[in-house]
DNA sequence: ATTATCTATAGATCTATAGATAATGC
DNA sequence: ATTATCTATAGATCTATAGATAATGC
């Protein structure tokens, strides 16, 4: 039982540690921040975590946890079939709280000595390939609008990113889903649409 | 003589306040070490700019006068001809340094009372505007891929940030200005490439 | 006079360590 | 015993203010 709690305690540092993130990112946010979000003092909070760094760490190996799909079904990495991949951004525009922690941690991870840095080049570089997986298995070697997967791959998740910006700064300007919905298809090229008969 | 004394030495620190931002982000900069870059103490820094704050708000209302087009001909906002922009993301794959600033800098924004917000809240609006009037102007209302100028404009400027911050992370990996050109296909639309006929 | 820099320093923070104290589980 | 928290604090930094001192321009 003390486990149990222990962990539950552990869990509920890890949200509170989100949440400083996404208001000062991480070089911004302070133990005693994440410390009095959950009620104790920033050396109880200490007894959790030994240090800012292994704090940083538990929150994105839970992440990577998260949405490499914990076991529920997918065959390769970046399990995400295509027509999925609208949903998922029409469910991130429903928790800035989240997508603005991971833009303000992406941002900070290309400076030096970022500790997340090695995680968002390795994420990155399995993200990349699990969508060019994907769009292979649903397209083939060439997709309807002409690129590869691979190259397909690059601009999905760079579309990905770039409106969670624009979006968070500004939401009524940007409306995220509908211009990935765009894109989509883009990529998916002329086809069938009510225009092109 | 005093003053343009002054000024250059002002360029000097702006300079060196770009490269420390792009190591450890505005949060993590610290005037010390700006200052150490130009061979002053801190407090011979502040002499030329009362804050860190203020500090930021030079370089980014330098940087703003610098890509608006300080007056070298352009109707509209952001006066980038579509053929122009191909070459901006290279040249832009040639200074990291730069690239990497503004990137940190981006990623910063998003957080709460961060001093680049409104700056870049503001130039994205400008930018997603110019950049439509450009579009509009080359293609009319409709692009050849299916889109109106003003949705292709988000596209485009999240594409062009999305790639920014892969590239930085993993050079090898990512061509960065290959996969914008292939963006640009994209929004050309199936056209005359060498393979459709 | 004004400008450029420096030394000294106040005042805030921050992380992390040491060591008590209380509560919980065998 | 182990776990959970707390108080006390050392040790680093950081920004910004005050006030000297030297150099430059009228």
């Amino acid at each position: 039982m003390a486990r149990a709690r222990s962990e539950e305690r552990r869990a509920e540092i890890m949200r509170a540690t989100l949440e400083v993130i996404a208001e000062r990112g991480y070089r911004g946010a302070t133990l005693g921040a994440v410390a009095e979000r959950v009620g104790l003092t920033q050396q109880g909070l200490l007894h959790y975590f030994p240090t800012k760094e292994a704090l940083l760490v538990a929150v994105l190996e839970d992440r990577d946890r998260w949405d490499t799909g914990g076991g529920r079904g997918g065959d390769e990495e970046g399990a995400w079939r295509l027509e999925l991949l609208g949903s998922l951004v029409e469910y991130n525009a429903m928790r800035p709280v989240i997508v603005q922690t991971f833009s303000a941690l992406l941002g900070e991870s290309v400076t030096e000595d970022h500790p997340a840095r090695e995680f968002f080049t390795r994420r990155y570089t399995q993200v990349r390939a699990g969508m060019a997986a994907t769009l292979r298995a649903e397209y083939g070697d060439t997709l309807p609008g002409g690129l590869s997967p691979e190259r397909a791959a690059v601009l999905l998740v760079a579309v990905m990113d770039g409106l969670q910006y624009q979006w968070l700064l500004d939401p009524e300007a940007v409306d995220m889903p509908g211009a990935f919905g765009d894109f989509l298809g883009l990529l998916k090229g002329p086809s069938d649409g009510p225009e092109a008969p």
